[in-house]
DNA sequence: CCAGACGTTGTT
DNA sequence: GTCTGG
DNA sequence: CCAGACGTTGTT
DNA sequence: GTCTGG
């Protein structure tokens, strides 16, 4: 699955791999980010790519308040066209969520033993998302999003059932934010085929609250 | 029809 | 054990 | 994902 | 809002 990620390149790199419009937000580059914060999300607007902060794990638009988005921080690629908590979003409200590194942990034996998992490079890259509007009661309006799971690759089969959808590249950006194509889409949505460097890293990461770069601690193997 | 859930992962 | 908050 | 709380009434 | 279970 997908509980915890790192997006720590600067704006520049995000602008450019993602073809965004001039206007972002400011972002921080961020060690350790956890379900129900805040994360930086690229939709298609009328106006080109935007991105903007959502609160990750997805409230439907019926929910009675914002606690259900806790249990929906990942939809599974092989239902998400057909959860009711889903498939509207899956059918219309799609998004890019860049990063540039995801945790899984590991169990061996009784451990749990969290690593890191980027890309050659420390290169930026897209999970596939889908996200939702809710009303709250104070009239405000809150958008959240899901991050999209898939069987894992050979290198994390070693290490867990499931990991996150990585897009490669404009080819698959473009369609997974604009196609109405189900069948396509759901093609998209595949564990990914290229390369990956993955590393232990020390257990004081498990704090949610730690956003410090000083955590990680690359093995060599 | 109404009532109640709406999710994933992992563990047993 | 299960839920909530981060 | 992990960490930390998990309850009510009434009194200060 | 929509689906499932009864």
């Amino acid at each position: 699955m997908c509980g915890r990620f790192i997006m720590t390149v600067d704006f520049e790199m995000i602008k450019a791999a993602f073809r965004l419009r001039a206007e972002l937000y400011d972002l921080q580059p961020r060690y350790n980010i956890a379900p129900g914060q805040d994360i930086p999300v690229i939709t298609n607007t009328p106006g080109g790519r935007e991105i903007s902060p959502m609160r990750w794990g997805l409230i439907p638009h019926w929910a009675k308040d914002t606690k259900i988005g806790y249990k929906m921080i990942n939809a599974r690629a092989e239902t998400v066209g057909e959860k009711p908590a889903f498939k509207g979003a899956f059918r219309r409200r799609r998004c890019l969520i860049p990063a540039s590194g995801f945790y899984e942990w590991k169990k061996e034996g009784k451990v749990k033993q969290p690593m890191l998992i980027t890309l050659p490079g420390e290169k930026v890259f897209a999970l596939a998302g889908i996200w939702e509007h809710w009303l709250a009661p104070d009239g405000s309006m809150v958008y959240s999003c899901s991050i999209i799971t898939t069987k894992p690759n050979k290198y994390l089969e070693g290490i867990h059932n499931r990991m996150p959808v990585i897009l490669a590249g404009e080819q698959e950006y473009e369609p997974w934010l604009s196609l109405d194509d189900p069948l396509f889409l759901q093609h998209l949505l595949r564990p990914y085929e290229g390369d990956m460097s993955v590393y232990p890293v020390t257990t004081r990461v498990n704090s949610p609250l730690d956003d410090d770069p000083g955590l990680i601690e690359p093995h060599d193997d």
